[in-house]
RNA sequence: GGCGCCUUGGCCGAGUGGUUAGGCAGCGGCCUGCAAAGCCGUUUACAGCGGUUCGAAUCCGCUAGGCGCCUCCA
């Protein structure tokens, strides 16, 4: 198994020797997810859920960012309430995606001593220095930085001075309260609260230790949230991810979504609009490190996919597909939408349900049970066929239509499908 | 201005030097009382220009277009 690692920009194989820890950022709670949301979530769980079904020992860690300015700016005076409100949003909508949940989803505010004592190893070592109750990294002393992104130092130079600073790229790593924020947290540094990078340090130090395998989360992220991380944790020498996984943005386009750049899909308003199979089958048309495209068009494809999936398990078994070939292209750089492809192949039964697993999918194979009143119409209309009552029989279907279900005509019987 | 990514047939999207990927949609056919599903067939694409090579969608260069990030956006 390979993927593609940001900070050495190659493909990195995993160790099979070794358990696979991964940490995929989370989001910053202050409003429902919007369905973009949902990649990063979505990844790590089909990582995790792929690695297992290879037999690996794969953990996934994603958090829950609960303190932060935006929270701040949506809520005034009620920040707190806000984050526990959104919180609740996120786990339900992701919880509805069907994929099971992470292992662990460790919040901000649930590491604060974690945060202190991370932010005070830094400041013993020289690496960071407090400023009238704020405390700041400084980028001076981890020569690396910039790496991970690409960025180099020297060409990082109009930034905004900011005169607590010593040099203008150096970030909080703490932050003294200041007025309008309703919650903080007492440090040797007076009150305040942790900066936006420190706390996935921390929180994955906390869960995996100092080394883990992969650390994911969106490509936006790269810099400078993952490049702040980065240094944070090597400089104190730890070696922190092995792998830098960033999955590519979601896209709107097509209809005019993007009026105010805010105000779009929600990942809750898209499954219920959508279903969650069609979202999910939507996810694997593109590969994970690419940008996907969202919209009316490519969404209403992916359920006709979903749909085609369907129709197979309405048919019978028939034995073919090349597990080998669908494994080979999830192992390398989890290649879904190649996996898909082959998938579309397969007509036995065990296998594609095997694979539609890994994604989730399973569902896809049940067969919906048509109510009675809509067999009563059915069976009324095998006999009206029977005895060649075609007008009857056409009436009969289009009754069954209007209840919502599609009458598929078969040599000695017939199959009662859901009208999509 | 800096760093990086992308550009494949109507749409989505694999493919990393040489055997028509696949899906969706369309069209034709088989099947069907009519349908649906399924099956068969289907005008053979690789942004443009130039280069390397016996041979390039695949490697190199340039041009055009699109996108992400550049201190708190997954």
């Amino acid at each position: 198994m390979r993927l593609f690692d940001t900070y050495s920009k190659s493909l990195v194989e995993l160790d099979p020797n070794q358990a696979v820890r991964m940490y995929v950022c989370g989001p910053t709670v202050y409003a429902r997810a919007h369905v973009g949301n949902a990649r990063p979530f979505v990844f790590g769980m089909w990582l995790r859920s792929w690695l297992r079904t290879q037999g690996w020992d794969a953990t996934l860690v994603h958090n829950i960012t609960d303190v932060n300015d935006k929270i701040y700016d949506a809520a005034p005076g009620g920040s707190a309430e806000l984050a526990e409100q959104a919180t609740a949003w996120y786990v339900e909508d992701t919880r509805d995606l069907g994929l099971g949940m992470p292992d662990v989803m460790p919040r901000v505010t649930d590491v604060i001593p974690q945060i202190v004592a991370f932010i005070g190893s830094l400041v013993e070592a020289g690496h960071a220095y407090p400023v009238n109750g704020d405390v700041y990294f400084r980028v001076a002393s981890f020569p690396e930085y910039g790496r991970l992104s690409g960025n180099r130092p020297d060409q990082m130079e109009d930034l905004e001075p900011n005169p607590l600073k010593e040099d203008p790229r150096d970030f909080a790593l703490w932050k003294a309260n200041k007025p309008g924020e309703d919650t903080a947290w007492d440090s040797p540094w007076g009150r305040g609260r942790p900066g936006w990078h420190i706390e996935c340090s921390a929180m994955a130090e906390e869960c995996f230790g100092p080394a883990f395998e992969i650390h994911g989360g969106g490509l936006d992220l790269v810099f400078p949230h993952h490049e702040n991380e980065l240094a944070q944790s090597r400089a104190l020498g730890h070696p922190f991810a092995r792998i830098w996984a960033h999955n590519g943005m979601l896209r709107f386009t097509g209809e005019k979504m993007s009026k105010s750049v805010g105000n779009i899909a929600t990942l809750r308003e898209t499954i219920d609009e959508w279903g969650r199979e069609t979202l999910l089958v939507f996810f694997l048309t593109g590969h994970w490190r690419k940008p996907i495209d969202f919209s009316n068009e490519t969404m209403a494809q992916a359920a006709a996919q979903a749909e085609s999936f369907r129709n197979v398990f309405r048919g019978a078994s028939e034995a073919d597909g090349d597990w080998e070939a669908f494994a080979a292209a999830l192992d390398d750089d989890f290649n879904t939408p190649e996996a898909l492809a082959l998938m579309h192949g397969w007509r036995d039964h065990e296998l594609l349900r095997r694979a539609l697993g890994v994604f989730g999918l399973e569902s896809l194979a049940e067969r919906a049970e048509a109510p009675a009143e809509v067999v009563a119409l059915a069976e009324q209309r095998v006999a009206a066929r029977v005895a060649r009552d075609f007008e009857v029989a056409d009436r009969l279907r289009g009754e069954i239509e209007a209840a919502g279900w599609e009458m598929r005509d078969a040599t000695g019987g017939y199959t009662l499908v859901p009208k999509r």
